[in-house]
DNA sequence: TGATTTTTGTACTAAAGAGTAAATAACCCT
DNA sequence: AGGGTTATTTACTCTTTAGTACAAAAATCA
């Protein structure tokens, strides 16, 4: 009998949308870094104030990981699909692509949260720092996951080494996060995706 | 008449070395970003007071300036010895392969100070994230003069696109530096380097 | 209507941030 | 030795930081 998904509200409602909140607060941490956005800075874009964050989500570490928590399950990644691709190559093509037109995408920051949002950082983000270098430690073990199945079925040569070209494949999509946060454009990192492919294996 | 490479000095002489100094600057700012690294992360890690700091380098901003500036002109710099190899072929290989060497070095902090020191950041850091992105720029375009050289010495086909191998390859060097900050290991670098390096055209 | 519960706004706290004033200390030059 | 100059130390400024106390407001429940 958990009350959790039950909206029979007692007390007084909030006032906010607790989700639009939240994709505000995001968009503050992805421009300016878990050390360089404020709580000032993170309320006022939130249209709230600091109490409401507070009790919403409890301090300023917690909103971070739920921040990124909807960035990586937001409809709009592309890196979920491109998993799902039918060869490693196609795999491989999907995640480079969608990286090179994703993180230059004028209608939100440029970059990768999960690579920006703290990488050199102080001590207080050093929470936040190890989620996120354990958040995309993952994403590459699902990516070799999706290389070993390829091998066994015959889309990549048996020779191939899965946890290199996860890794590469890996670097390069973190690179080219630089490259967009530094404003590159869709076509320049294109250009980039297209010799990144060159050297991937084909079935 | 200028006085300044007159080391007779007037005055009472600083106590501590200003170029330990700075170099110790760096190696917080290289850690901890400029938007994480505090005056006192700074000034105990140069072992010297606030105003000793200020009378020698003037603010927190132009320290920063000041160390990148050596950060990048250091004896152990990879960059400028790889643009002097032989062929573009080898120039990229010596970049590659040095990025992954001395960016998972652990005699100083892992990853590159030029991508980390400020990449997502506050206003305050605004002015230090363009001078970073400036000077990855030009380091860029030190790369794509070096591959038009090549186009005219015959080591690279004349079908190559210098400015697109020149960002491909920034863009694996910064993707290093990522993997690097989260605890790569030069041979899985190494790897990494590799397989880039298998998609760039040789004469 | 009144009791209960939760959110909201305002105002606050304590600590840390960058930067500075001023007195003292250590040197050179005469 | 004494004057000029620069560095060092201590103690301070003012602002901003993350986080909170508390009273008023807005809802449900009885």
């Amino acid at each position: 009998m958990s009350a959790a998904s039950c909206s029979a509200a007692v007390g007084r409602p909030r006032a906010f949308d607790k989700q639009t909140a939240l994709e505000k607060a995001l968009e503050v941490f992805w421009i300016k870094g878990f050390d360089g956005a404020s709580l000032s800075d993170l309320t006022s874009a939130m249209g709230i104030n600091k109490p409401s964050m507070y009790s919403a989500f409890g301090n300023k570490e917690q909103l971070f990981l739920q921040a990124i928590e909807f960035y990586e399950n937001r409809p709009c990644s592309f890196f979920k699909p491109a998993l799902e691709q039918p060869t490693a190559y196609k795999v491989a093509e999907a995640m480079l692509l969608g990286a090179a037109k994703n993180m230059s995408d004028s209608t939100h920051p440029q970059g990768c949260v999960m690579v920006q949002g703290a990488l050199a950082c102080s001590e207080a983000a050093a929470g936040v720092k190890e989620e996120l270098i354990k958040r995309r430690q993952q994403s590459q073990e699902k990516v070799q996951a999706r290389f070993e199945l390829a091998i066994e079925q015959g889309d990549l040569p048996k020779s191939a080494d899965p946890a290199a070209l996860a890794r590469y494949l890996n670097t390069i999509i973190q690179g080219i996060s630089i490259q967009a946060s530094s404003g590159a454009t869709e076509a320049q990192l294109n250009e980039v995706a297209q010799l990144a492919l060159a050297s991937f294996p084909r079935g």
